[in-house]
Formats: structure tokens, sequence, C-alpha cells
RNA sequence: GGCCCCAUCGUCUAGCGGUUAGGACAUCGGAUUUUCGAUCCGACAACGCGGGUUCGACUCCCGCUGGGGUCACCA
């Protein structure tokens, strides 16, 4: 037994914001390291130049951060087995490719892609696999050199024994692959920059990953790292491979969703980790969300914390079957998280929020903040709040009628809700002092003169208010706004509610 | 299609030979209510099918069916 500390890794492509399923991953790892006392590491693996997108590292980085998953060593931090990002690390993977080619785990091969394109067709057209035909002879660093002189690609691949190769995974065991299974695969593209498969295992070997926990859709990768960390003569680190993260319906998640919703005029479904801080989703609440996915603590808890998730994860109790994400149910977990946040946290979680959506809260000032946030109570996401208040933080004349709404409480039995503004008017003017329960109050009276029911009246100021029938307590509504306020939107809306439909 | 993985309420899951198969979300009732939301009660709801093994299978084995993944000079 060695008491090496164990060290696990994530380790995403910069082609993007970090993807929901992605941070399950990130997580998981992290939740290893932090549970047995290693270390986390992030890579960045780059080595593809055409699909990197500027920006997406540091998007990357920060959707990490904020979902409070932090690394022990990485592209920024370094650490003492950098660099991390494989784009810096050409130097290694040449030596290794070398290595390979000159103990004939590895040979070269000149294939035009067209030509490729042809094996693989004509294979298709014969129902059958196709697999690189592997030449009887090695080509020579010679006829490498030539072939790269008559402008033809020169590409490594890795001359894989034709054995049996058994990947032991922590999760679903042993998965053995039959000899001749696994195809000669490019280790050196003709660019001369590795694959995903040498990068890694280079990298995981020379990082010292003792650790891969990875999404199951890698699980057919494996036996080629395996063929690899065997000709390179490197140890292999524990396998996990998580079970995959899909839609409701089954389908897989991804950014075409988001896409199918715009095209069809709704509000488009989150995917990535950062479209759901644009939602007004909490941190918390998306990590506890996702941890268990495939994961449960066993004791029957569900509410966890990041310290909760790192005291109890366990590889042994990941289990095997994919899951679907549950949206309703992410969104009780976040309203839950909403209800049990400090008044601190909210007001700092909000506030990002509100930056981000450039909400006309984004201005409020603690004190004002905290008074929207309980008046709010109750709310789900931070848009709930948001779509609720919103409006009483921005100009008079902004204050657009929904027809809805004007249909329902304003027109009805002949102007029945107009009327009650008309005569509200006075006993809002008569206050003495302008506070909530003072409003609220006044407002039941009037409605108790009067033999209204409280919605007779409540319902046209919250449309006067904000032009729709949804807003805090009535009182706490119109005490979020100034005395002179309400009353310029009552007349407003009287006027407009008067005056006859335009178009 | 080849190879590989998987299979408990609609969904996330607990279960690891003997349980009234538990919880959560959703759903449906009811309560509360000044809108939305929240909240409180209650109800409905699952072991895919067929063979074995066993005194006894949701649990173990085999087959079927179904779902998924993967077959690039992408990761």
């Amino acid at each position: 037994m060695s008491l090496q500390t164990l060290r696990a890794r994530f380790a995403p492509s910069p082609t993007g914001y970090l993807h929901i399923g992605g941070a399950r991953t990130a997580l998981f790892n992290w939740a290893l390291a932090r549970r047995l006392g290693g270390r986390f590491i992030l890579r960045i693996e780059d080595t593809d130049v055409a699909r990197n997108i500027e920006d997406a590292e540091a998007k990357l980085m920060e959707d990490l951060r904020w979902l409070g998953i932090e690394w022990d060593e990485g592209p920024d931090l370094g650490g003492p087995h950098g660099p991390y990002r494989q784009s810096q690390r050409l130097e290694a993977y040449r030596a290794a490719a070398d290595r390979l080619l000159d103990s004939g785990h590895a040979y070269f091969a000149f294939d035009a892609p067209e030509e490729l394109d042809v094996m693989r067709r004509a294979a298709a057209a014969e129902k059958r696999a196709f697999k690189y035909p592997r030449p009887s002879r090695f080509p020579s660093r010679q006829d490498a050199d030539r072939a790269r002189a008559e402008g033809r690609p020169v590409v490594v691949r890795c001359a894989v024994p034709s054995e049996e190769i058994v990947v032991h995974d922590e999760i679903l065991g042993n998965v053995a692959f039959p000899p001749g299974e696994v195809e000669d695969f490019v280790i050196v593209k003709s660019n001369g920059w590795p694959t995903y498969h040498f990068a890694v295992v280079v990298d995981d070997a020379h990082m010292r990953i003792t650790h891969v926990l990875r999404a199951q859709e890698h699980l057919m990768n494996t036996p080629k790292h395996v063929a690899l960390q065997r000709a390179l003569g490197v140890s292999t680190p524990a396998y996990a491979h998580l079970p995959l993260v899909m839609n409701l319906d089954g389908s897989k998640m991804s950014k075409r969703d988001k896409q199918k919703d715009i095209d069809a005029g709704r509000l488009p479904r989150e995917i990535d980790v950062h479209d759901f801080r644009v939602s007004g989703y909490l941190p918390e609440a998306i990590v506890n969300f996702i941890a268990l996915l495939g994961w449960s603590p066993g004791d029957g808890r569900e509410k966890l914390s990041m310290a909760d998730i790192a005291a109890a994860f366990s590889v042994d109790r990941i289990i095997k079957t994919s899951a679907r994400f549950d949206r309703d149910k992410l969104l009780a977990f976040n309203t839950d998280a909403c209800a049990a946040a400090s008044a601190e946290r909210l007001r700092t979680a909000f506030r990002d929020y509100a930056r981000l959506n450039r909400s006309p809260l984004a201005g409020l000032d603690d004190a004002m903040l905290d008074r929207v946030l309980t008046v709010c109570r109750g709310f789900r996401t931070f848009r709930d709040v948001d779509a609720k208040v919103g409006m009483l933080f921005r100009p008079d004349d902004e204050v657009v009628l929904e027809p809805d709404a004007v249909k329902k409480v304003l027109a009805r039995n002949g102007g029945h809700g107009v009327e009650q503004l008309r005569r509200i008017l006075s006993t809002l003017r008569a206050l003495p002092d302008w506070t909530h329960d003072r409003i609220e109050t006044a407002i039941k009276s009037f409605c108790d003169e009067h033999g209204l029911k409280m919605a007779d009246v409540a319902q046209p100021l919250r449309v006067a208010m904000t032009g729709r029938t949804i807003s805090p307590a009535i009182g706490e509504t119109l005490a979020l706004l100034s005395r002179d306020a309400v009353l310029r939107r009552i007349e407003r809306c009287i006027r407009l509610a008067s005056s006859p439909p335009s178009g």
C-alpha cells in the first residue's frame, strides 16, 4: 500500500461555457479529493486549435468558482506538475511520441483524409467495421521526412497489440474488450499536435493523477488509454465512469436545445452553468442538485451543502444508471435554498444576478435590497423577484398596461376597477404616514366601508403600479414607492385605461 | 450495424435473499390567501418480460425486450 496522496482532475476543453454535465464531473472529482485529503487539479485540454474559443478558459474557471469548486493546481495557480495547459506541453508529447516510435509501439502513417474516407466507406458498404490496416513494415523517419516533403500528411499511430484489454472500473466493474477491438488510432496529428487520447495519458502520468472520474461516454476510449499506458510503461489510474445526464425526454442535453427554444420563441432551457446563473439560480442549489445525479449519501438526506458533499462523498455510492435532468426538482431545490439563505448571502447572489441581467434592482442599497427580498419571500429564482418588483424601480412612463390585466381587473363590470382607483386616491392622500402596514390597514377599512373584497382594490392598484396583476402584498408594494409616485401612477393608469385603445 | 454500458413510482433515488418496497420532486385533492409564489395537510404512483438458482427473489444467473453510449488527424 503506498501512501501517495490521491490526485483527481477535471480536464475540460476550452470550447465554451461549462456544461452542467461537466460541472457534475468536476464536482465529483473535487469531492473525492476533498473527502480523501487529496489534490484537485484543473487541466485545460486545448489540443484542438480550431475548436478553442477565446475567453473560454476564463469562463470555465469563473463558472467553476461560482459553483464553489476550487482547485489546488491549475493553469492560473500553477503547481508542481505543470504547465496545466496542454498547448504548453507540446514538448512532452513529442518526447513521448519519439519513445513510442523508437520502441515500435507506434508508427508513421501518411494517408490523406480522403483516402481514409474511401476505406471507411468501402467497409461500411461491406457491412464490416473499419479498422486501420497496419502496414507489415513500419515507415522509417526518412520515409516520414520524404512524405512530408511531398506534401503528404504525416501522423503517428499507436500499434495496439492484439490482446484482450480489461478495464477495471470502480463503478462498472471489469469491462473486457476482445483482442483486435481497438484499432491503431492516431496519437499525433499531422500538424504535430497530440490527439486527446495521447495528451490525456501523457498528462495523467506526468501529473501523477491517481483517480479519473469522467462521463461514461469515455468508456470506449479507456482501452486506448490503457494500451498507451502499457506502451509507455506508466501506471493506470483508477477509473470511474459516471452515468450520463440526459434531458427529461431521454435525449442528450445539448446546446441545440437552447437554440430550439429560442427558435420557438420560448425562454431558452438552461444547459450551461452560466445559463442557470443568468436565470437567477443559486449555485448552492445547483451543486446540491447535480450531486444527487448518480450519487446519494445513503442516509436519506437530500439537502446537502458543499461541505456535506465533501464529507459524505464516495465512489462506492455512485450508481450505474443514467439520470435525467429534472428541472422541476432543481427549481424546488432552488426555492428551498433561497428560503434558507441568509440575508447577506441572498444580497450578494442577487447583486450578481442583477448585474448580469442589467436589472433595475441592480443599484439598490443593502437596506432596500433586503426589504425587496423579504417582501418577495417565496420566490423560486431571482428572475421571480425581478418580475415581481422590477417595474417599481423604473420610471413611471415605462409602466405598460398588459391587455389581459386591463380586461380582467380594470375594465370589467363597466370599469369597476378604474372606479376603485379613483376612490382610493383620497384615502391614500390622507394617510398620516407612508408605511406598508398603515397602507394595508387603510385599504382594508376602505374595502369594509364600501363592501368590497380586498382583491377589488388590490388588483387594480397592482396594475396601476406595475402594469400587471403580480406584485408583493399590496401594502408592501405601495410602500416600496413614494406616496407621490403611487399617486402619479394611479392617475396615469386611470388616464390610460379611460382613453380608447390605439391600434 | 459492430463493440460496450444500463434497467425500482412520470422524474431523482433508498434497497444489497425474508420490508406494508422508504424518501424527494412532479401530479391530484383539501387548508390558507389580496395577485403570483410560498406554506400546511392528505392521496395517487414502481420492482420491463421470460426462464432458472433457492424454503423464499426487486435483490443472484441466463435469455429477451427496451434505453443509452461509442465507432474522427473532436475532446
